[in-house]
DNA sequence: GTTGTTTTGGAATTTTTATTCCATTTTTAA
DNA sequence: TTAAAAATGGAATAAAAATTCCAAAACAAC
């Protein structure tokens, strides 16, 4: 009764988060077909919210009394308590949130309302699929290569440009050196790049001329570059050592920044934070 | 047998706009009751395919055997085989992304992608409840002042700088005279303004003293001035003619802007949509 | 190999859920 | 006002799940 690393756990998971913790940690004292139901149960997870248990277990290719224990195994008291946590966890975030959007866009071909409708809408899908398509490698490539500059000289034009200035504006408030290339003046910028700087470079189609001349510039000169644009065949990809890309969804003409924006200040910050813990 | 009008289908909808259609079409010829049930089900689509009759009915305030009446009218064989609808399309229309979410944040505290994956959660949730609060009126009301401008002032400052530049971008792209102040040279930008135009000003908390400087000056000299800022206590508040609000859900320290540019660029679409049909 | 232990599969049971049916009420039209 | 038709609610039934239990199989230690 009193097994030092058993199976048996009291308390079941309260959140998803908590359930894959669970997961991971019992997966090694698991026997065959438990270990069978972690896994297909582990990469299914969404399916869990609306499907029984003999769906469940022929989908895990085991009989459904194995996957009764599998639930009790993970501090549940069957699968209906498993279930739930899955039914639930659906919800959170999604209010009313569909109907007022559904009612924004049927106000109207054209109104303002409308429009707003359908921007809302590509901002949330162009989250959605920024979540399910991040290179993580590149993610943290990106950030190694940054946290080690000591000045990030900032590019980009036209559409990127406001995602430049947010980054500066981010940049600055945590104290970290950059320069923004904002072409006033028209200035050569390419004598500002200084050996142990790096560059972050954004563009996308199509492409500016001037953003891809300077991160060549930078390349020639040493510089680390990380770009940040639309698809990996960018000009960009060529010249940078790390790209991310992200993909904005389009309404109309029209690109929004959601996405982008995102990936920006969650690079920055992780930027930021790498520095700090560098530097105690 | 052969009614002409009659409430009983034959088939079974097909998807979910089959089955948005058959409720819009079937709802004026439905007794109180199945109304009930109609109008519920419609307004929280994505329950059905995780919850029983009886959560159903007392959600819709109506007995089990009315839910059931209501799914036969609508075509199909009983409450199982309509869940089965939603159950197949909860999938496709909404591929992993909550899990994926989940997984990025469950990637390690502080590490890039965990930060990415709370950035893209705040934008959502940004997006979700600019969807829920917007004023219908006063977007209307912005877009009637901006269309009747003969160039419209942009002014942001930092925070509210890159929504500016995007602003500006977009504008220009569909030939919209505009002017972006952008402080360069500390130049007095108040001899630009002209009478017959108009003046977008854009500030959050902590509200920038030179947008707020500027936006009176404006009105002063008798443009109309659209606020775009985050509460209506705003300085902007007192100053302007029209006062768009959004709020931001933050992550952190770190307020991203994904419902402040949804918000802009559907200003500027809506007012270069309203213009376009002016010169016609 | 034998013995004790763990794991397994599936049949039996219990619980929950869906569905039908019909007596009662409400509405409609004459 | 009354008769016919439609709608309603709830009790009864059927179907489908979930859950338990145990005999058989697999495994481990000796």
């Amino acid at each position: 009764m009193d097994e030092p690393a058993s199976l048996a756990h009291l308390s079941a998971p309260r959140s998803i988060v908590e359930f894959r913790e669970r997961l991971a940690e019992l997966n090694d004292m698991m026997p065959k077909r438990l270990r069978q139901c972690a896994e297909y149960v582990g990469a299914n997870l969404e399916r869990i919210a609306v499907s029984t248990v003999s769906e469940l277990a022929s989908g895990a290719d085991v009989p459904p009394s194995a996957v009764m224990r599998f639930c009790q195994i993970l501090g549940f008291s069957g699968f209906t308590e498993m279930q739930k946590l899955f039914r639930e966890s659906y919800f959170s975030g999604w209010p009313d949130y569909s109907v007022r959007l559904q009612n924004l866009k049927a106000s109207g071909a054209g109104s303002p309302s409308a429009l707003l409708g359908e921007f809302i809408e590509a901002g949330r899908l162009s989250l959605e699929s920024l979540a399910a398509s991040v290179d993580e490698v590149a993610l943290n490539s990106a950030v190694g290569l940054l946290v080690r500059a000591e000045t990030i000289h900032i590019v980009g034009f036209r559409r990127a440009f406001p995602v430049s200035t947010y980054l500066a504006y981010v940049f600055e408030k945590m104290s970290i050196p950059t320069m923004l290339h904002d072409g006033v003046g028209k200035l050569d910028p390419r004598f500002a790049m200084r050996r142990g700087d790096a560059m972050l470079a954004i563009t996308f189609a199509p492409y500016s001329e001037e953003t891809v001349a300077l991160a060549q510039d930078a390349r020639a000169r040493g510089l680390p570059v990380v770009a940040l644009t639309d698809f990996a065949t960018s000009p960009l990809g060529r010249i940078s050592d790390t790209v991310l890309t992200v993909h904005e969804v389009d309404f109309g003409a029209f690109r929004s920044l959601s996405a982008t924006i995102a990936l920006a200040i969650s690079l920055a910050v992780a930027v930021a934070s790498a520095r700090d813990t560098l530097n105690e």
